[in-house]
DNA sequence: ATCCGACAGATTGGATCCAATCCACCGACT
DNA sequence: AGTCGGTGGATTGGATCCAATCTGTCGGAT
């Protein structure tokens, strides 16, 4: 068994710290602070921070340091106008060269996003969510689109997890998610995109009433 | 006037390496031989590999180090196919905001370009054709979008440097700009798009000759 | 009252050192 | 011949230390 490096916990600890809140949009991350936390020297951190900003987490200001990276509403609408884009052309690539044995582990996953929801456990609802949407979008065979959607994504970790907190926002992720399902057993890549784009459309009226909220 | 910081100058440095090809696609980089080079230590060294990972540029494994990424003819084929998604949208978003101004200085940047392939010069030839078409694309105001199209660029940042070696190459590509130039000029956004389209796939074919012919 | 510069604490940037890992080589054994 | 295990050099991973920079505060001058 080979261990894992230090920059890499450090990231994964980074990333769970970003999509819990404990760091929010905004704070500055002190390296020493983490160093100390996380039982490592700064280094390790530093070069996490480095693969964080360049995914957009974090922006760096030289001489300043690392900060959690805020949405904008017009940053959030142009993560999502992006996603609908590439989402749609990784779907339709993707769709075709589905097998049955590929479906029924799409239907799995739904199920984990499910019992994670039932149990109220956020953190895994939102992994269990996208590791769901990823199967799909990672069958297109399309490695850098792949790469792109998930920095899109992560862009957006530090409020989607605020989105699911709503039972509301579960249950209905759950009834389109089920939807999806059934086109894609159809095959209907045509359809599939329809409902994940309306899927979409409704994630992010949610965040950026959130967003709003929260800036005011 | 506020110095530049050491991992700043040296990501520079190793992009230009990259780009002249003294670091080859499947090199291992060897951080103390790059300290030496550039009279740093390795810790900025680090901090701008890490960078050059997240953008695709340079693979990294755990223990064993970063290598110059070496594109593949499936890779290249992915890039310019998201390219084509992404620049189409960059596009027929800025057309409509460009003034006269706008045109005025897209004009000025192509004799930019043409006066460096007169003289030769590659490198600044490379550089200048970048700010050319990224100052249409940033037009649109999509800050993200331009982010997403800086990587796809610089993906095959190792490879453009050949394509422009050739004289033929060149002077196709002087030629096609001064026909999107007029496209732009009439605000045709649709014309400028096809223009583009098919920009690209000249450079993609001649990009995965030379690909097929280093290979073999 | 406002602006400006000096100073101090906090934080980051970078250099150096040591430990952990990898890898190529080599000899022994099957 | 081929495989296995060990060994030494090379290289990376991480810790610690010091220098450089930033930021807020406090006097003092205007």
């Amino acid at each position: 068994m080979t261990r894992a490096t230090a920059q890499e916990t450090v990231l994964g600890s980074l990333r769970s710290d970003i999509l819990t809140g404990r760091l929010g949009p905004g704070d500055q991350v002190v390296q020493e602070l983490l160093a100390e936390r996380y039982g490592v020297s700064r280094v390790p951190i530093r070069e996490a921070l480095k693969t964080l900003e360049s995914e957009g987490q974090v922006v760096y200001f030289p001489h300043r340091g690392y900060f959690v990276a805020e949405l904008s509403v017009a940053d959030l609408l142009e993560v999502y106008r992006l996603r609908a884009i590439l989402e749609a052309e990784a779907i339709r690539q993707a769709v075709p060269t589905l097998g049955l044995d590929d479906v029924e582990a799409l239907a799995e996953l739904m199920a984990e996003i499910e019992s994670a929801a039932a149990q109220g456990d956020i953190i895994a609802m939102t992994a269990a969510n996208r590791r769901f949407h990823f199967a799909l979008f990672d069958a297109a065979g399309l490695p850098r689109l792949s790469r792109i959607l998930h920095q899109l994504w992560e862009a957006t970790d530090a409020y989607r997890a605020l989105y699911f907190q709503g039972a509301e926002n579960r249950d209905r992720v759950a009834r389109e998610h089920a939807r999806m399902l059934s086109a894609l057993r159809k095959r209907d890549a045509e359809a599939l995109v329809r409902l994940h784009d309306e899927h979409r459309e409704h994630s992010v009226g949610a965040v950026s009433a959130i967003l709003a909220a929260r800036d005011r």
